[in-house]
DNA sequence: CCCGTGACTTGAACATGTTCAAGTGATGTG
DNA sequence: CACATCACTTGAACATGTTCAAGTCACGGG
């Protein structure tokens, strides 16, 4: 779930707050709505229960968020950051692109671990291509854009040798695959969610190996028809 | 979204249909509700709007449908049945692997182009992991069977020679990759859905030489460590 | 100090998916 | 032919996301 979402606060356009009264109550709905959702599951959380328990009326939740759905952006949001994080510590203490590309996936799904249960629940919400939650969307592009920055830093902070397009690519590729991950994980109800450690662990010697392919001159002309592939499918969106 | 279904009828088991008066009532409430959500889009349409087309009460719909989401399988189940033959003529017609395939996916993509607009309204239903209509869940293994099976026949009514045990995992493979050109599909809103066509015609090849590339010798090792990767995350289920 | 403005708040009303207790009628049985 | 059965049908009632007209209240201008 993690790089799915948009930072910026919904009805203040980041004026100068005429009176920041608002943006407390804000807090407090989002707050009661993320417990509520973690207690009883998002399905089971009625808007209605939201508003009793944080003591307002069912409207103004209706204020400051467009909808119930709205209200998930604020765990993408904290996930984010807490995956930014984690991954920091990963990349600063390591070199090598494997590991280094390793440690960030575990960390992604550390982070999101303790969510799993619902996270399933509400995922079909951010699956619909036309919601401003799906990871595709504009409306989630900045947090895209910051997640990819992650894998960018997995590639570039690394000692790894390859393909100069390649490399240009590569960050939004293992992006590609991290939303992949994160789908397995979420049909994965093995215990402690170990099949998608094992995907991970499994896929990455892999693409490590793939990608130190990429300089071998015999494969060269592989490797072009994969990016002129990319490139195909990208244009006109 | 071929292939994610079950065929068969819900409320009498098999059995001999003590009066067949039901299905009949069946038949229509499904014909009616496929037509409106093709006129109206899936959420524009309503259950009392269904029923009141249909000439039935509200309380009749939910006697034949467990809910709004259960009758997509009724248009599941068609597109299959129309993947299914239009694959055939494909099959019938081409032995090399690639074309084959190549056919096989452009055929599902014809069956499914009308109804694209309205297909991602409720892709979302199908995404939910505990959804009866999910891809994976247990509800739609019959569906998903017979989905894999066309792979099966792409596959062993190629005159493509592969490593044996690639050529068992093959189908589902490709399978899974269909699924993946599903979801590309679902979010592909280029004039024509013509990305996805092109992501079909430039990742067939691909697929195909990475196919025949199983059978040499140095690249044995890699496709043993694939081969594992996949027996190791299907695993415990 | 009063008043108007606009941010903020309210809760009733609405729309729609779903449930359920109460029929209705064809069919096989005595 | 009367009747019990059970598949089938009904529509009111319910739950919940969402909207909206009507407040309330703090603050700046007069």
């Amino acid at each position: 779930m993690t790089g799915v979402t948009t930072a910026a606060a919904e009805p203040d356009p980041a004026d100068k707050p005429r009176r920041a009264r608002g943006e407390q109550t804000r807090q407090l709905i989002l707050e009661t709505a993320l417990r509520l959702f973690r207690e009883r599951g998002y399905a089971e959380t009625t808007m209605r229960a939201i508003a009793k328990e944080a003591g307002v009326a069912v409207g103004n939740a209706y204020y400051y968020f467009d909808s119930k759905e709205h209200l998930i952006q604020g765990f993408y949001d904290r996930n984010q950051v807490a995956h930014r994080a984690a991954a920091q510590e990963v990349l600063a203490a390591e070199k090598e692109l494997a590991p280094r590309l390793r440690g960030v996936l575990h960390a992604g799904i550390d982070v999101n671990e303790p969510y799993h249960s619902f996270a399933a629940t509400f995922f079909k919400t951010a699956a619909e291509p036309t919601s401003p939650l799906s990871p595709f969307s504009s409306q989630s592009s900045p947090a895209r854009e910051a997640a990819i920055a992650i894998f960018r830093d997995v590639v570039e902070g690394s000692n790894a040798k390859l393909d100069p397009e390649l490399r240009k690519e590569l960050p939004e590729l293992l992006w590609l695959g991290w939303m992949g991950v994160i789908l397995f994980w979420v049909y994965d109800n093995s215990p402690g969610q170990r099949r998608t450690r094992r995907l991970i662990d499994g896929a990455v010697p892999l693409i490590d190996r793939l990608v130190s392919l990429s300089r071998l001159r015999v494969l060269r002309p592989a490797l072009r028809q994969v990016l002129a592939l990319i490139e195909t499918v990208r244009k006109d969106d």
